[in-house]
RNA sequence: GGUCUGGUAGUUCAGUUGGUUAGAAUACAUGCCUGUCACGCAUGGGGUCGCGGGUUCGAGUCCCGUCCAGACCGCCA
């Protein structure tokens, strides 16, 4: 037996007890006479104490050579300790060690398994089956696993049966790239492996299955970011005979319940908020509504009186930002030479301080007077002691960019409180978005989503002004879940990826499964899907997703620790037909 | 595809205007230490300054290229 106890288990109610742990060695202090070993596991931290007069001579010996991350066996007995450490569970007690074994000697980790390790983000993936001995990442490990049976508990109780789709399927064009694998069995032919399991859900439904959910990974070959990965997971749902109203409803009682479960907040209903409201009040169709600082338009108060940069734009638009009238010049023009940044790309940035005195102090005051200056301030909701910023430009971009100056500030400013949640729904999104670069239309969400009854007309007529069956959950400015109420009518479908620019040849190719099953008696049916890894790092009041990942892939793609992609053997290659090899000389 | 930042001891970093033998902390090793728990003290080993080229009497430092890492933009239905 390995043994008896954790090493987070023992109290002062344990002493005198014959104890055997197993563990790795934390650190070792040797003061000659005796020497302290931390002994750790995944529950915790045990003192063990090896002394000239107590402890066997030998074992004695053999504990002046234990290293860090040894892994070790050993037997003794609960004492109380003489000098005890109020901040340790077991803090109380130590182990006197009688017997010692060395299961597993370990070479000296290249960083230090630490809560605040020496180690950076690059070695720690190399050896990422150490960091995962540290106390941070395992947490977030153990964290994830808890809102993921959450996530189960809630939706098995309401009915939803999990069913697992396959990962190797068929490419298509639309959306992210996809990852491709070929088939050996199919010379020069290719599965793709699923960007989400979507047409497979919809078919679970006209299979009559009624409720479906799946934690599942999903695959697109795009570049990356902090909270991007090339695999990642969805909590991905499907509901049949529902409207958008119950979907909203159920998952908006799933997020609530994860919240009040894993975090112990308690929110009230969720508010909701159109695309186009999103847009013009925050910039951005994932609004953190954690603070104000939202748009005022001024077109109507800054333009006609002579500031020629205003006058000849689409829009003019500003923020208030609590209390940063107090900025200096240097402050200002770093601030100005923040938005100028070819990431932002906004031309200049116009600001006006409001005075303590309840006077103004602008950039722009050759051009403006107090009077219009506190016209503006009304407008934007901007109060003594705050700094109005101003952008003008084309309409799209200038919002982009005075969203992103928005977050900038409210990150500064202290305003993003990761301990806050403030969820809303964003709906009533627009079925399709014109790309300039192909010339044609593509759908906002999917292929598959249902435009608004009422706007069923204007798809022929007004493609761009019809509005989607689509939703998306927002958390503290995290797009965390999107969905909509799908196509389940084969005319309708077939129509809409006309609209999209399919042949009639091209669409039966790629979704013809799809539109005959719609023949057969499809339900109308919806749902959504969550992405597990943010949503978990939103909960876990974190920025990056990585730690939350057991084994997360680099900025490039790449698994540092097992070297992943690497090229293949060419024998490999040509059973896979990818080449074919030189014949050999007789 | 693009913008920015970084790469110096096992690790995290400092390194001035280009100038003698490239430093600190930590980790590691050895010794000392009668209650440590970020133990303490002493001593010691440890460097292809990412790589290639250039400028210069002289390059960790300046220039060009390149590789790697990170953040962001594009992209991510």
């Amino acid at each position: 037996m390995y043994r008896t106890h954790h090493c987070g288990a023992l109290r002062i109610e344990d002493l005198k007890q014959s104890v055997t742990l197993s563990g790795w060695v934390q650190k070792s202090r040797n003061k000659g006479f005796i020497v302290w070993v931390d002994l750790r596991d995944r529950y915790g931290i045990t003192q063990l104490v090896f002394d000239e007069e107590r402890t066997p001579k030998a074992v004695f010996e053999k504990a002046q050579n234990l290293g860090r991350e040894f892994v070790i066996q050993i037997r003794g007995s609960v004492i109380e300790r003489e000098s005890k450490n109020p901040n340790m569970n077991t803090g109380a007690v130590e182990v006197l060690v009688e017997e010692l074994t060395v299961l597993n000697e370990a070479q000296t980790p290249p960083f230090t398994i630490e809560d605040q390790t020496d180690g950076g983000e690059e070695l720690r993936m190399q050896y990422r089956y150490l960091d995962i001995r540290r106390n941070p990442v395992k947490e977030k490990l153990l964290f994830r696993s808890q809102v993921s049976m959450a996530v189960r508990n809630y939706l098995t109780d309401a009915g939803f049966i999990d069913v697992e789709t396959p990962y190797l399927i068929k490419s298509t064009p639309e959306g992210a790239r996809d990852f491709v694998v070929p088939s050996r069995m199919n010379p020069g032919q290719f599965y793709a492996l699923p960007q989400s399991p979507q047409t497979f859900k919809q078919l679970l439904m006209v299979g009559g299955l009624d409720k479906y959910f799946q934690i599942v990974k999903c695959f697109r070959d795009e570049d990356l970011r902090a909270d991007r990965q090339p695999e990642f997971t969805q909590i991905d749902c499907e509901m049949t005979f529902v409207d958008q109203e119950s979907i909203l409803n159920q998952f908006e009682g799933l997020t609530r319940h994860l919240l009040k479960e894993i975090k112990g907040v308690e929110v009230s209903e969720f508010p909701r908020m159109t695309y186009e409201e999103a847009m013009k009040t925050y910039g951005n169709d994932k609004p953190d509504i954690r603070f104000g600082m939202t748009f005022a338009e001024l077109n109507d108060l800054a333009q006609g009186k002579g500031f020629g940069v205003f006058d000849s734009q689409e829009l003019v638009v500003g923020i208030a930002v609590p209390g940063a009238a107090s900025y200096t010049r240097k402050e200002l023009d770093a601030l100005i030479d923040w938005v100028k940044r070819p990431q932002i790309g906004a031309k200049g940035l116009i600001w006006v301080k409001c005075n303590e005195d309840g006077s103004y102090k602008s950039s722009v005051d050759k051009f403006f007077s107090p009077a219009d200056l506190s016209g503006w301030a009304e407008r934007s909701g901007a109060k003594a002691r705050d700094l109005l910023l101003v952008l003008s430009g084309e309409a799209k971009t200038t919002r982009t960019q005075l969203s992103a100056l928005r977050m900038e500030l409210a990150e500064r400013l202290g305003l993003r409180k990761p301990e806050e949640f403030a969820p809303l729904w964003i709906t009533d999104f627009p079925l399709l978005e014109w790309d300039e670069e192909t010339q044609r239309y593509h759908a906002m969400h999917h292929p598959f989503t249902s435009p608004k009854p009422e706007d069923l007309e204007k798809l022929t007529t007004d493609p761009a002004a019809v509005k989607a069956n689509a939703y998306d959950l927002v958390l503290n400015g995290n797009e965390i879940g999107g969905g909509s109420i799908r196509i389940h009518d084969q005319k309708l479908q077939a129509q809409m990826f006309d609209l999209l620019g399919f042949t009639k040849e091209e669409a039966q190719a790629q979704f013809g499964f799809l539109m005959d099953a719609f023949q057969y008696g499809a339900p109308p049916h919806g749902g959504i899907a969550f992405g597990l890894d943010r949503l978990v790092a939103i909960l876990g009041g974190e920025e990056t997703i990585r730690d939350f990942i057991a084994f997360p892939k680099n900025n490039s793609g790449r698994d540092v620790m097992i070297d992943a992609p690497a090229s293949i053997d060419a024998l490999q290659l040509e059973e896979l037909a990818l080449k074919t090899l030189p014949k050999k000389e007789e």
